[in-house]
DNA sequence: CCAATGCGAGAGCACTGCTCTTGTTTTTCC
DNA sequence: GGAAAAACAAGAGCAGTGCTCTCGCATTGG
């Protein structure tokens, strides 16, 4: 019996039966996604997606139990999408300086955020659904910040991060202790919580860009959006090279 | 000819009709807001406030021409409401230094949007019509941002907002002249232009709670949230008594 | 081979935004 | 004051939505 909207990748021997099933699934997964991206999350419409990939609506209920569940799996592939380039930026700069590979980080996820601007909303966005985040999305969501948070990691792996001079108060240090438990991930709680304090400052500039908050006010977007982030690292204490920039 | 949404503060001499006519305005938005913080803008039906007010729902084009000029009206009203805050909180720390003023205004954009969710997310959540926002929008979200930067207008004025050291991008600073020329503010262009790297990060920590994202990650809310506003506010130069926690 | 299960199609329900028409009330102008 | 004009509420109706149920057909597994 498999589950709902999860992707099949490993069908194997499982009979024809299944395979197909695979297959309808990811045919409608794929159709959920172009309409996603061409009218936004709010105008999805099951029967659409049905009608285009040559069903009747009520077949499409025998693959996902609601309209709701479509747009969660759509959730996960996106998180997964984004959480995928942040770690391949992450891989490809690897042996550069830090403050280098954060902004390659950076700048692959804004690059992703504007070529899917509603699959960026529908992850960071306002949450569109009832109001809950099944737990999915949220183990999804970590690989985001992982790719993140190991480039830090890694400078300070290597000495190449200043320990922060007036630390963060204890609550927070509580909090970044509790984080770090359960991720695994070898730094010192002050960075941690430095990073903590970081990273949704970073989607704020990505999702004010996306989400057009910038119209009219920064036009020179690709400059601006560097240089926040090199601000950034320089909070976070990373080293570097001064603005290499290509 | 009374345009659809706005706000008829001041009807007068008009007759019964007009005044009659902006009582029933009041009431479907004030439904209408009653039903997005209830269920949030996807689920806002504009038959079910109908309904509730006990009018047919063909009725409700008289005073709305379709559901996105009513979402747009109390996307006008939010941002506004959210101004007003703002613009209370930077009035009523009038005299204190710079750093708590700036600490204050955040902290009230924050409240307001922790209670009120679905509004904070119809402004700066995703964009939920078509995807264009109107002017009227535009305008009304300037409040916000202009009372935030008020107070770092405040502290150059006051010689309390040290310069910054290594100063931003020309390119950055070409976009922060035509903003300063166009809204009137008076202060440095380097410090606007540091002012709007800083704007977009405010908003992506309060979205970030708003939206649950720190939701397992970040349980001691608010001496987080103190403690990254604190920071943006040493970014911003902002002179003032280290930690004034009350 | 035969029962069990998975599956597609259709009808149908309750709901949505929106339009058009039909009377009724109110305003406005001569 | 009375007639023309405008504003209004109500209803019917259209096209679309998510979702449920039932019905036959196909595939599968024992």
């Amino acid at each position: 019996m498999l589950c709902f909207g999860q992707t099949v990748a490993m069908v194997g021997i499982e009979g024809a039966r299944s395979r197909a099933r695979a297959e309808v699934t990811a045919a409608i997964k794929e159709e959920a996604r172009r309409q996603l991206a061409e009218e936004g999350a709010a105008r999805l419409s099951l029967r659409a997606v049905a009608r285009e990939l040559g069903m009747v609506s009520s077949a499409l209920y025998r693959y996902f139990p609601g309209r709701d569940e479509l747009l969660t799996a759509l959730i996960v592939d996106a998180y997964s999408a984004a959480g995928a380039v942040a770690e391949a930026a992450a891989s490809d700069s690897e042996g550069s300086a830090p403050s280098v590979r954060w902004r390659e980080v950076c700048r692959a996820l804004r690059r992703w955020a504007l070529a899917h601007p509603h699959e960026y909303a529908l992850v960071y966005g306002s949450p569109v659904p009832g109001y809950a985040a099944p737990d999915r999305t949220t183990e999804a969501a970590s690989r985001i910040a992982m790719a993140l948070f190991g480039v830090v990691a890694d400078a300070v792996a290597a000495g190449d991060c200043a320990e922060p001079v007036d630390g963060p108060p204890a609550e927070l240090l509580a909090d970044a202790r509790e984080v770090r438990a359960r991720i695994g991930l070898e730094l010192p709680a002050a960075v941690l919580a430095r990073s903590l304090v970081v990273w949704p400052q970073l989607f704020g500039l990505i999702g004010f860009e996306v989400f057009g908050q910038l119209r009219g006010v920064i036009e020179r977007r690709e400059t601006y959006f560097d240089h926040a982030v090199d601000q950034l690292a320089a909070t976070l204490g990373l080293f570097g090279e001064r603005s290499a920039r290509s």
